[in-house]
DNA sequence: TAATTTACCACACAGATGTATGGTATGTCA
DNA sequence: TGACATACCATACATCTGTGTGGTAAATTA
């Protein structure tokens, strides 16, 4: 389990953590020391060694930075239940955690487009929201794709009727597009994102 | 502007991303050296150089592992529109760079939420999704928020009606919920991200 | 009261690390 | 042809860096 933490640990840990988001690099020992005012390495071990047994961060010995945030003490944990008790939060049943790294690092070729008009508003993608796309030619019935017509991109699910294939809005206000010559598909949504101001 | 790479740039380059990426520390020369089997360490810096003057990498002078990724050259674009020419994706308009890192190493208290029924559909937000959450007991009217029902957390529209609080479904066949002394809200939902496998 | 944790200090040291200097060889481009 | 980029090599060195040893003092906990 993770322990508390005292006010000074929570102070070396804030610093570690706010060193890695700017500069993307943790701290050495001798960095952590010079921000606090410690004179003597051996200081900044011993808050180290705290949080290490704290579940906190881990070391890799011997390397140079080798300070590794925990990742369960600071990735968003995944609700499947909420219970009740205000202020606090009880987590009963975390799924799982939040890593959209993954996505940013993946190496596959993958972009992000917004969404202009309300063509898959009955497939809960509405205009403005962002959908991540893995480029590829290929694609499943069912898919929610996006295809290039003419000059413009568009967001459909990909249908089969017969021997024909559509490009199927999820808004009975449109019609469906056969996919022909003019129609090249562009790749694969794989996540939508809406941002709430 | 970002200038082509050599295929063994391209290799050192892939290095230094998957160490970042998994390690989550950029490697020493001497890492480098070894992985590729370079005797000397002037190899590695005569790499490092090339990768700096074509714009893929920063390094930050006599640190220890200081290479840092230049984000221009991996964050995912945003688009705003498409232009045709496949297989090679013409980038017209970008809106700016997807850098989801920021939710995650926010201060602020977050969370997410696997959404449960459909009661939010016409929103678009559908069940599976997952919502991030912020949390605060304010919240202004239209917002979606997440309140607690009891025992159950549910997501609703926040509306008013004369000297009422309402919680709002975004689905005809639920009804609206009155705000009294059993509900107590959680927070506002800053974000929904929906994953299609 | 005794043991433990927290919160510092000084000093030393081996090895890790970035950098400098100066090569060789090959291919490309104007 | 000459300048330049690419792709390596060897060696040296100052300094950075993690770690080790051994302290002191106060607060907390059992």
């Amino acid at each position: 389990m993770i322990k508390e933490l005292t006010e000074k640990q929570k102070n070396v840990l804030q610093f570690i953590f706010n060193k890695i988001k700017n500069d993307k690099l943790p701290p050495t020992i001798r960095e952590i020391a010079e921000e606090f005012g410690f004179s003597s390495t051996g200081t900044v071990r011993d808050y180290l060694r705290a949080l290490v047994d704290k579940g906190y961060i881990k070391i890799n010995e011997g390397k140079a930075r080798a300070i590794e945030l925990v990742k369960d003490a600071f990735r968003i944990p995944v609700l499947g239940a909420v219970a009740a008790g205000s202020p606090t939060l009880a987590v009963e049943d975390i799924e799982g955690y939040v890593d959209l790294n993954d996505l940013f690092f993946s190496d596959a070729d993958i972009f992000a487009l917004r969404v202009k008009g309300d063509s898959m508003i009955e497939a809960g993608i509405m205009p403005d929201d962002l959908v991540l796309v893995r480029r590829q030619q290929a694609a499943e019935i069912g898919d929610v794709v996006v295809a290039l017509i003419g000059d413009e991109a568009t967001v459909k699910h990909l249908v089969r009727e017969g021997k024909n294939f559509y490009l199927h809005p999820a808004n009975s206000a449109y019609q469906p597009i056969p996919v022909n010559e003019d129609v090249s598909l562009i790749g694969k949504v794989i996540t939508s994102i809406r941002r709430y101001s």
